[in-house]
DNA sequence: TTCATACGACCTCAGGTATT
DNA sequence: AATACCTGAGGTCGTATGAA
């Protein structure tokens, strides 16, 4: 990413980070008293500084998931020379056949249980081999749906992405929800790409995601199917560029150095 | 058949933002 | 300023599963 991405980038982060800090400090400072009224137990028996810092972790990643990497991701599709769009909102109109087909897919892998595995599961369809079935159907009723997604970016050359960015470690409703809109989308637009995103692999980066948390597994091929991102691969995809997520690490350690200094100072006060 | 374990749907809690 | 609503993390508890 260009000079003026990465400097974008880091305002924004000290922007939030330097929220939360004053939040934390000045306008909400931490409050022993609180703690001790409120887990009678639990104060006499762990030590102030354990609950201290979690106060701060809470805040810290609420807002790392609702206020951080979606604006990031808008300003790295920017900076490639895309237009990008967060929240972005879109009617689209299916015919009722699919409608159906889609809530009927979505119902079935819901209650198809996960432990009974190799004799008699058939393998979870990736998202381009349900569309094969799904655009073909056909029939004169209509309806529009509305489709919501974090983030959409049309590229230069006029292809469209859309991302719905999740938690790194979605319930079934989260994902099934997301699932539901990336099918009622591309169903209907044959030429745009939707994606089940996720900012980071909690499990890390080189290891399997399954290993880590199994429920998006019902409704997702998460290994396989190309309209699932996970971690480098969605940064590197939003960005078109190998090095983004490393390039984004870079940033965050940069700010990271600042803002560690300031909350020890500050909130710790050590 | 019984029992222990693993799983996942649901719930709770804390925090943030938008709305009134 | 109060509140309504949303999100993420993680706990709880009933149930399915596989071992004994």
């Amino acid at each position: 990413m260009n000079i003026e991405t990465k400097s974008k980038i880091e305002e924004h982060l000290r922007e939030v980070m330097n929220r939360i800090i004053e939040k934390r400090t000045i306008y909400e400072p931490f409050n022993e008293d609180e703690i001790k009224r409120k887990n009678p137990f639990g104060y006499r028996l762990v030590p102030i500084e354990v609950w201290k810092g979690s106060k701060f972790e809470r805040s810290f990643v609420t807002s790392l998931g609702q206020g951080i990497f979606e604006q990031i991701a808008r300003i790295i599709a920017e900076g490639s020379g895309a237009i990008a769009i967060n929240q972005y909102q879109k009617i689209i109109r299916l015919n009722s056949w699919q409608l159906e087909r889609i809530d009927n897919i979505l119902e079935n892998q819901r209650k198809k249980n996960l432990k009974t595995k190799s004799k008699n599961s058939i393998k979870l369809k990736t998202i381009s081999e349900e569309l094969e079935f799904l655009r073909k159907l056909d029939t004169d009723r209509y309806q529009d749906v509305n489709v919501l997604f974090d983030l959409y970016i049309k590229r230069k050359d006029g292809t469209e992405e859309y991302y719905s960015l999740k938690t790194v470690k979605p319930n079934l409703d989260q994902t099934e929800a997301a699932k539901k809109d990336i099918l009622r989308l591309m169903t209907s637009e044959k030429n745009a790409q939707a994606y089940f995103a996720l900012p980071y692999n909690p499990a890390g980066e080189d290891k399997s995601y399954k290993s880590i948390h199994s429920i998006p597994y019902k409704l997702f091929d998460m290994d396989c199917d190309n309209n699932v991102l996970i971690g480098e691969n969605l940064w590197n995809k939003i960005g078109m560029d190998d090095n983004t997520y490393s390039e984004l690490l870079d940033i965050f350690d940069k700010v990271g150095e600042e803002c560690k200094d300031k909350i020890r100072k500050n909130y710790l006060g050590i």
